[in-house]
DNA sequence: CTGAAAGCGCTTACAG
DNA sequence: CTGAAAGCGCTTACAG
């Protein structure tokens, strides 16, 4: 196989110039319909394709997308980047991950090394990054525009995508109230991540909404990883007045109840309702299945690409064009009710409200 | 912030020809002590980058390497591009991931897509991709350096990274029957794939050496699929004798059997032994976790690297130059034995052998 | 040890 | 609707 060809190839056998068999390539109209089908004739026997290197010198966009992530082995993220790479294949795109770790004394520089050679034409952050402030220092310094997935606080500067934690922390709490539970636990988050606050609020709201007083010696700080779980759940499970259901702020906290529960003898659901968040793969792997929230990750990620594809380089509509306002997208959840959630043993099960 | 610094700036600055901040930025040798420092300062002082897209339209290297992979929720896959982009990072890489379907119909069409727009200077593929002749095929003829990551078979064109699936399936069938266990289930994975073969193998080779004949009934057939090992489990335990213990050719299935045995009120492992393969996150978060093999992904994803970094484009030293042999690393496994595994009730434990 | 020139393969901005 | 020219920011191949 010879060289590939390149545009020159394709404007001498077509017998136009390269600016139009560009034209058509890019689809750009005021092209006469007879020369586009023949170039494109051209380029489909050639088999020619752009070069990325000389359209990213020469236009000034580099067709990449970034994905920043932290946490490799979470879910979450392999959900994004599912989503990111098949709505960025769509759209003509590639996807560039990287793996930074939060608190890594060099964040800004490992993040400025990447934007500075690869120039990507957006950025997507995935929490903690998308909270990180060196993080988006440096992003704002080098201009690219940039997506937050789940972010603390809706940043007025950059779009966000997420999901309405409040609301479904506060569906899965009826829905436990709806089976008749009355002392219901709830295991936080990492402190840091406003996702925790946020669930734990739904929590608190659901509780308030049936008149169910907020009992403090249920309320156990967990980090969202799966020992944290484990230990919160022996704490709660070992007062001297049980839970009837506990609510597990993420599905790995959820699997840790899940064990702590069965060492400790106890059937779930009978004795005990879990129910967790996120909507992991192993959540639908253990026994019983977990009752959870499914955050829909993969139209977050796909949402994300397209508010980086539709944006202009940062700055570069300063020119008097008033730019869009930064949107903030909200994007469904779904209530996943399996078997590790029943009626409560202590009251009979009332009519369901809310879930 | 102004435009960032080009090679012409730090050049004028330094009072230098582009060609030596060229070599200084490069790391080539033969430049003065001096003019090199010189050089250097500037490039700090105006945090000069050079732009990846010019480097690889003059250079015909991209700086780019690809991952193509199939399964997003395998864990497999996520560990390997852990250790991909830290490898990547350190070399002066980036990862391009692309997510695509086994059996797309377009595969071909999707791959040379991407390799003829970003010219990756490699690519990873993770199975079952890496046994794709289609995927093969696109890929030779853009003349991409290959690595396959876990291979049907070793490939005399493209070098290859794995682990012993025959020898690590022998020492976990070995450590069961150290622990006393005679009635041995195994559930295969995925016809296709060579890694069930390969276990299967192990397996019976296990077995042989230690005297106990291979019960077809014992032998069930699952896909690596969670269900499929629910399914299997269900076959073996209802059988007059039941296994007591089972070898799960992956964690998935291995999940699957411990959900089975709970639900069919079996105690694991004291009434039923499980162990599985991959050391997924999961296995880990489960009750009783599980005991199992680690592949060393990150390794072989860091290996991999490794090879094309240093592998020069296909055909580049067709010119007499006699090409490296084609290099097939094998990487060391670990067994990880947690609590799904204990002494067999039937008879006494013997002495450990072979574990 | 250092540099001047050519060129990688496209797009942009401008003409017609 | 179409094209000729310039240029993006580097590296390569040569000279000296």
């Amino acid at each position: 196989m010879p060289k590939p060809a390149t545009i020159i190839d394709v404007a001498r056998e077509a017998g136009v110039s390269i600016k139009t068999v560009s034209r058509v390539v890019n689809r750009e109209a005021g092209v006469h319909a007879e020369t586009r089908d023949q170039v494109q004739k051209v380029v489909d026997r050639l088999n020619y394709r752009p070069k990325q290197s000389a359209r990213s010198l020469a236009g000034g966009r580099s067709f990449l997308i970034g994905l920043l992530y932290y946490d490799p082995s979470a879910a979450f993220v392999g959900g994004v980047q599912q989503g990111a790479t098949l709505r960025c294949r769509e759209a003509g795109y590639h996807l560039v991950v990287e793996s930074l770790h939060n608190d890594a004394p060099d964040l800004p520089v490992q993040v400025d090394r990447m934007v500075s050679a690869l120039r990507p034409d957006g950025m997507i952050l995935t929490p903690p990054l998308c909270d990180n402030p060196q993080v988006l220092k440096a992003l704002r310094d080098s201009r690219t525009p940039c997506v937050l997935i789940s972010p603390a606080a809706d940043d007025p500067e950059h779009p966000s995508v997420r999901m309405d934690d409040v609301h479904a922390a506060e569906e899965i709490t009826n829905l436990l109230i709806s089976l008749g539970h009355q002392r219901i636990a709830i295991i936080k988050g990492a402190k840091e991540q406003v996702a925790s606050r946020r669930r734990y609020q739904g929590y608190a709201a659901a509780l308030k909404a049936h008149g169910i007083a907020l009992d403090k010696d249920l309320v156990v700080q967990g980090d969202f990883t799966f020992p944290s779980g484990v230990e919160a759940a022996y704490q709660l499970l070992s007062r001297r007045q049980r839970p009837t259901a506990v609510f597990a702020s993420n599905d790995e906290m959820a699997l840790g109840v899940l064990v702590a529960a069965q060492r400790l003898g106890l059937e779930v659901p009978g004795d005990l309702s879990i129910t967790g968040f996120d909507d992991t793969p192993a959540a639908a792997r253990v026994w019983p299945p977990l009752t959870t929230v499914r955050q829909p990750m993969d139209e977050m990620a796909r949402a994300a690409v397209d508010l980086l594809v539709a944006t202009p380089r940062m700055g570069e509509n300063a020119s008097g064009i008033p730019a869009k306002p930064v949107q903030h997208r909200v994007l469904k959840h779904e209530l996943i009710v399996r078997d590790s959630t029943a009626a409560s043993v202590d009251k009979p099960a009332r009519t369901r409200k809310g879930a």
